[in-house]
DNA sequence: ATCACTTTATGATATATATCATACCATTCT
DNA sequence: AGAATGGTATGATATATATCATAAAGTGAT
């Protein structure tokens, strides 16, 4: 926990918070607590009472929420992203827990604060609502992709979100098991596994345990359109 | 297509227009176009330009988006839903299309006009703000559940979903076909029948063409939540 | 009233996915 | 070092769902 007021650095401000005048941004940015998270911890938990607005700075987090001793993952939240989604405005408590699955950095900030600028500056305002929007919306718009496919594309499309959206490289360390991949998918793990094992023998990837790497993208893309 | 100004009466006002004060709420109300809509009659279209911020006065929408030929249904909204949904903040052209299933009246106010009251209504801003949030949230969580159950669960669930939430009654006429409940599951129609037909043959619903009344409700609730 | 078309309905079969079983490997705990 | 645990891996089998085929009933147009 942090609370060195560097916001200058802060990728809040030139992304949403571009029209926060100088005096409030002081002012936010006295409030605001960092926190550190390494990979494993949780940041958020389901039903607990929501008091901040959370910001993911740096590394990775899984929005996942738990139903009969399994859970079922959501989204899976790069920086610039919001952490504290949805429920943040309209309920009291989480409806969705947060987990770091790689080191993070977390900035936050009292959620009466953030409705008191809500109230009192109507081009955040705007832009919150803008940016909110966009989230759930890439949530709902993933949801009816991954939906739309069967067992082949779905994992192909994972593949190629971590590939393009998150890691912006053919070759990645996948941040999570296959298990998560398949909480996230809506499959079992054995069938995540064996898809991946299919892939690579029929060369369209490369397995060295968590490092993946797309050798024919297309054949994948392929793959994920056709369903 | 007309513009009375009668918002003493409409929804909008007591629903979420709450602090919009007197003389905004009559700008507003001169603004405003209501539109009646056929049951089948197009809304919104995908890929059209956002011009108006969109309300549900009254009847009942199916929120879908097309692909390859088929429609996925993404929700079924009733009135005090929005149904300039999401997109709406965030781009500048609908992402999904938006068709009446039964005859439908709806509320435009021009999109700058509602910008401008963002900015200018704090109060206002931060009320949208909670009601767009949780109608994100709800179809998010709506999403969750289908996807997490299995065709009969789905069935059952989607049942009860026209029984308790749009209709308020065990008995009801279903506002869609065979087909359109398998687009919003997101399974197949001969699936869709050959479980509502179970259902029956079990004495858990009885079938009349399109009236349905739910004969066994725990039943049903219980095959809803095993999956 | 007839025709074309869609919706509802049901059965047979094919296919996709889940489940169960087993094994190997890596990591952590003792 | 050995034991326990969780992740990865693969095969055999069971089950759920899709696909294909067919038909009856409803709907709209002419």
């Amino acid at each position: 926990m942090a609370n060195t007021c560097n916001c200058d650095l802060c990728e809040l401000r030139t992304l949403f918070f571009n029209n926060v005048s100088k005096p409030e941004l002081e002012s936010l940015c006295t409030l605001k607590i960092e926190r550190q998270f390494s990979r494993g911890e949780l940041i958020m938990e389901e039903g607990t009472e929501i008091l901040e607005f959370n910001y993911l700075k740096s590394g990775l987090v899984k929005l996942y929420r738990s139903l009969n001793n399994s859970e079922q993952i959501i989204t899976i939240a790069r920086p610039f992203d919001f952490i504290s989604l949805l429920s943040v405005f309209s309920n009291t408590r989480y409806k969705y827990s947060v987990r770091a699955i790689e080191d993070s950095v977390v900035c936050s900030i009292n959620m009466a604060e953030v409705k008191n600028l809500v109230r009192t500056n109507g081009t955040f305002a705007l832009e919150l609502l803008e940016k909110m929007n966009k989230i759930a919306d890439n949530i709902i718009i993933e949801s009816l992709n991954i939906r739309n496919k069967h067992l082949r594309g779905r994992i192909s499309h994972v593949l190629l979100y971590f590939a393009g959206y998150i890691y912006h490289n053919l070759e990645f360390e996948l941040p999570v098991s296959r298990k998560e991949i398949a909480e996230y998918i809506g499959m079992t793990t054995e069938n995540v596994i064996r898809t991946l094992s299919e892939f690579r023998k029929d060369k369209i990837i490369k397995i060295n345990g968590k490092i993946i790497e797309i050798i024919d993208k297309e054949k994948l893309e392929q793959i994920s359109q056709l369903g």
